[in-house]
DNA sequence: CGATCCACGTA
DNA sequence: CGTACGTGGATCGC
């Protein structure tokens, strides 16, 4: 059956756009091509593997702002972006190589393109009832054009989504689909729906009631918020339908005929002339595969003398040596997502996976395992052998091995069971150990995992130090996307290699009725686990390729897969706490709180939950008559469902003459107090290791958007500092006997780093003059001699370095600051430091334009964070991308700094300080555990680790302190 | 029991 | 209406 396809081409364009590594340029013209680019690529992909009969791209004609939606609801798609101007030069090329194609592009003045193809859409199902056609789009508002015969269609990942998958994801019918998105609403095209309702909620009502009205009908069968807010809202509802209704009925110029791929209708001389203007060689060479016997002869010259071979020298910029290529990415001409044709196809059918259940079994497997691994020759690497663990608890370090399952051909994996409800058909850990260890430990041996760390945590736990980690899934899909929501093996199966892996749950249920690991049956287990293993090895291939083709291999294969030993050695090494001390503060600070819970409940009118932020504020702020009462204070902070009652607002109140109460200085003391013993003093204590009597948190690699660190179970990085009595807490986090813990951090690390990448000259000479930074930049800012600078002066300077790598505004400075300081108080003062720091301002510039230029941002390293807010039409929101791209800039490359610092110390310490441990990194300060005798040595060692971790053009400086405890430090 | 909000600890 | 996190209690809905 013959198949159109309708592409809808802005979104393409865009996806492009964003998808492929700017900096490309025509090496004739040097017009910006990257976009350009990733569509043809799209496009050939698309003719090459799905070869369709029928294929035309649809447009949003230029001025889109006069279409009906706009004039029935004028905020509509009021959030949009403005294009970048380079894309706009890219899609005039492409609808000009598509025409050249004799594809048909169909733009229609004051039509939205998706009302375009529904029109098309309508009007083929009418003439051609036997017609497929497929819509290449991911728009959720196209799903309401599904039919049987109508599909839309992702190229990227060749996902097709019918009728079925529909009803599959979101539970709803295509015509169920527009009232879905009417109830949820869409803050992208700026339609307004009810608020508080998302997409699960709306597919969920939909499906249950059956469609917008019945619900509306039976609003009373809706209890709780849901219900309020759509009987608060159902006014709306109306308008939001008739936006995201698609209109089927404009008037197009569209035969099927006109459709027709047919590559002896193309303008084939002019179309390659244009592709070797762009530079494109490759996608040339592809064009004449598709154009077949259409294609000119080579060297035929073009007829009209155009430049079909042998471009122009490419266009080369100088990057300074120092300039570590921040705003300079390399023009290379690469796919970010390159071809994973074969990968993805393999992925639907279940593997080639084997449980081996026998010594002879286990040894066959290593043996070939071996053959196809160990390097081939001098500087020709095997194969790579990815590896999992699993377990029997999320805890690595107090865990047992279940089983170990290992691939190195993608498509098949083996499970070797350790622990299992069948112990008689297989070996002892022991003998397992033996066979696959040496493979394990074999540092030739380039191994992978997602999520190595925890299958190296494990393993050592079972007496087995692996070797030769290559690589990790987990870590290079943080390296192509930080700011992915979850780097989790089963999701980027999916969304990567099209494949939906066995869920843990058919194993171990769920709830609290969970088994363990090793009491799923082998039938089901050993093909899971083996799954784990050739998931791994495939993500590994298929992300690694991205990496490189990003040209971040360098950061993926120096810091960040040699860092997962390092992690992997800081939660093993865990950290010492008594458990004494920690239960002897909590009763203290018990008997504190439950003075304070009676002088509160003196305090307040009537009887109340201290701990609930919401009855607190209707005590506070409630009038007397209203019910519930209240002491009717006034407001003084919103948040979104009522008063707010954070510190800010309650130290406000507590310093306000009028106001007589007790009550908000007493409720912060007792948030103080609780907030200690419920998250330190109880959360710690729970966390210690029984064997261990240590803390082993773990920290994470791929949680963070800007490449720093995060830290869980418990939380070490947050641990109190600021008060005293919160300082106190760190007593409790102790040396072992004959020991010490030394901490070192970097003083002003972000700073610094902004001194670097600024160039300032004035900061850079504050820093290379060693004196207190803050005075130094108050001096400067004032006018002042460094010896008449006042505290305040000092203090708001202070205020201001620290707001600047946070994209200050005048309004939070101001607020800062404290009352009396005026917003054009604080402007002054800004634009005072601008003015003085002039290279920072520009550096400043420069990151918010990378934003717009590229769509993300670059670290030091080359670490990329993408920035779609920086393109928003909603000022406060582009705001944030321009706050987001200059703090990301700053506290990433801080954060990559560390990074190098804590790999140099973990190479160097085994020979220069055996004795001693790392234990914690909290973003620009690491502490160790070292016999007292070597802590000297051990300072010195990474002292110099740390101050040379990076050459930048101002001095790094480390302070260090030491104690048989963390507070003493 | 999970999701969400508020509040608050750190760099 | 400066950034980046994780956790605990309350609350809501399933």
């Amino acid at each position: 059956m013959a198949t159109l396809y309708l592409i809808d081409g802005h979104a393409q364009f865009f996806r492009a756009y964003h998808a492929i590594r700017p900096g490309m340029r025509s090496p004739v013209t040097d017009e910006p091509t990257h976009m350009t680019f990733g569509f043809m690529g799209m496009l050939l992909k698309l003719l090459r593997q799905d070869r369709p009969e029928y294929l035309a791209v649809v447009i949003d004609a230029a001025g889109d702002r006069g279409t009906f939606r706009s004039q029935i609801y004028p905020e509509y798609k009021a959030n949009r972006k403005p294009a970048p101007e380079d894309l706009h030069q890219q899609v005039e090329r492409c609808v000009a190589l598509l025409k050249q194609m004799s594809v048909p592009v169909l733009a229609v003045a004051e039509v939205e393109a998706d009302d375009t193809i529904a029109t098309v859409v309508r009007r083929m199902r009418r003439e051609q009832p036997d017609l497929e056609i497929k819509i290449v789009s991911r728009d959720k508002d196209l799903g309401q054009l599904v039919d049987e015969r109508t599909h839309l269609f992702d190229p990227q990942s060749d996902k097709t989504l019918g009728v079925e998958e529909l009803f599959d994801s979101k539970g709803v019918r295509p015509d169920q689909v527009v009232d879905m998105l009417a109830l949820m609403g869409d803050p992208v095209d700026n339609v307004p729906g009810v608020r508080g309702i998302g997409i699960k909620t709306a597919a969920k009502l939909i499906t249950e009631f059956g469609s917008l009205d019945a619900l509306l009908a039976n609003l009373d069968k809706v209890k709780g918020k849901t219900g309020e807010a759509i009987a608060a809202q159902r006014d709306i509802l109306p308008l939001s339908k008739s936006l995201v209704v698609l209109k089927d009925d404009v008037v197009v110029d569209f035969t099927l005929e006109s459709a027709r791929v047919d590559p002896g209708r193309a303008d084939a001389v002019a179309l390659l002339d244009a592709i070797h203007q762009l530079g494109f060689n490759r996608i040339a060479q592809e064009l004449r595969g598709w154009l077949g016997a259409h294609a000119p002869k080579v060297g035929s010259g073009g007829g009209g003398g155009g430049v079909t071979s042998a471009p122009a020298a490419p266009v080369v910029r100088a990057a300074p040596a120092e300039d570590f290529g921040l705003f300079n990415p390399p023009p290379e001409d690469v796919f970010t997502a390159p071809a994973l044709d074969g990968l993805a196809m393999q992925a639907s059918a279940r593997g080639d996976y084997r449980t081996l259940r026998t010594v002879a079994e286990v040894d066959a497997f290593v043996a070939s395992a071996r053959q196809a691994c160990a390097p081939k020759s001098a500087g020709v690497p095997g194969a790579l052998l990815a590896f999992d663990t699993e377990t029997t608890s999320l805890n690595p370090v107090s865990t047992h091995l279940c089983g170990i399952s290992l691939a190195f051909e993608p498509g098949k994996a083996v499970y070797i069971p350790i622990r299992s409800p069948e112990p008689e058909t297989h070996l002892d850990e022991a003998a397992v150990l033996a066979r696959v260890g040496p493979l394990l430990t074999d540092a030739t041996i380039r191994k992978t995992a997602h999520n190595a760390k925890f299958d190296i945590i494990a393993l050592r736990a079972a007496g087995v130090r692996v070797a030769g980690l290559a690589g990790d899934s987990m870590v290079a899909s943080y390296v192509v996307d930080a700011t992915r929501s979850t780097h989790k093996m089963d999701a980027l199966s999916e969304a990567i290699l099209e494949h939906r892996c066995i869920p843990i749950t058919d194993l171990i249920g769920t709830g609290r009725h969970q088994r363990r690991f090793d009491e799923a049956p082998l039938a089901i287990a050993g093909p899971y686990a083996a799954e784990d293993s050739d998931v791994a090895l495939r993500l590994a291939i298929a992300l690694e390729a991205q990496v490189d083709a990003m040209g971040l291999g360098e950061l993926y294969r120096t810091t960040e897969v040699p860092l997962v030993e390092v992690l992997a050695e800081l939660e093993w090494n865990g950290i010492k706490v008594d458990p004494d001390e920690l239960e002897r503060q909590r009763r203290g600070l018990e008997v504190r709180i439950g003075a304070l819970r009676a002088r509160i409940e003196q305090s307040a009118p009537r009887p109340f939950n201290i701990d609930s932020p919401k009855q607190l504020a209707e005590i506070l702020f409630n009038g007397p008559d209203d019910s519930p009462s209240g002491l009717g204070l006034k407001v003084v902070k919103r948040t979104k469902t009522g008063a707010s009652t954070d510190v800010e607002v309650l130290e406000k109140l507590t310093l306000d003459p009028t106001v007589q109460t007790l009550l908000p200085a007493q409720i912060l003391e007792y948030r103080q107090l609780t907030k200690l013993v419920g998250t330190y003093l109880v959360a710690l204590r729970e966390a210690i290791d029984a064997k261990t009597g240590r803390i082993h948190a773990s920290f994470h690699q791929t949680v963070t958007a800007t490449g720093r660190l995060s830290s869980s179970d418990p939380n070490l990085q947050n641990i109190p500092i600021r008060s005293d009595v919160g300082r106190a807490i760190r007593r409790a986090f102790v040396a072992a006997p004959g020991h010490v813990l030394l901490s070192l951090d970097y003083s002003q690390i972000e700073l610094r780093v902004l001194a670097h990448l600024s160039q300032d000259p004035s900061l850079i000479a504050a820093f290379e003059a060693g004196t207190d930074i803050h005075r130094a930049v108050a001096a400067e800012v004032y006018g002042a001699a460094l010896s008449d600078v006042t505290d305040e002066q000092r203090s708001a300077a202070k205020m201001v370095n620290f707001g600047i790598v946070y994209g200050i505004t005048a309004w939070g400075l101001a607020r800062r600051l404290g009352a009396g300081t005026s917003n054009e108080r604080a402007r002054q003062i800004i634009d005072d430091y601008k003015r003085r720091f002039a290279g920072i301002d520009a550096f400043l510039q420069r990151c918010v334009q990378e934003a717009h230029e590229h769509g993300f941002v670059a670290t030091i390293l080359g670490r990329r964070r993408p920035v779609p807010q920086i393109l928003s039409r909603n000022g406060a929101e582009r705001a944030l991308g321009e706050r987001i791209a200059i703090n990301t800039v700053v506290q990433g490359s801080a954060a990559d700094l560390i990074k190098c610092a804590m790999l140099r110390i973990y190479r160097e310490l085994p020979t220069r300080v055996p004795s001693a441990r790392m234990l914690l990194q909290i973003h620009d300060e690491l502490v160790f555990e070292v016999p007292a005798c070597d802590r000297v040595a051990l300072e010195a060692a990474v002292r110099e680790a740390m101050e040379g971790a990076m050459q930048l053009r101002v001095p790094l400086v480390v302070s260090s302190s030491y104690g048989s405890n963390w507070a003493e430090d």
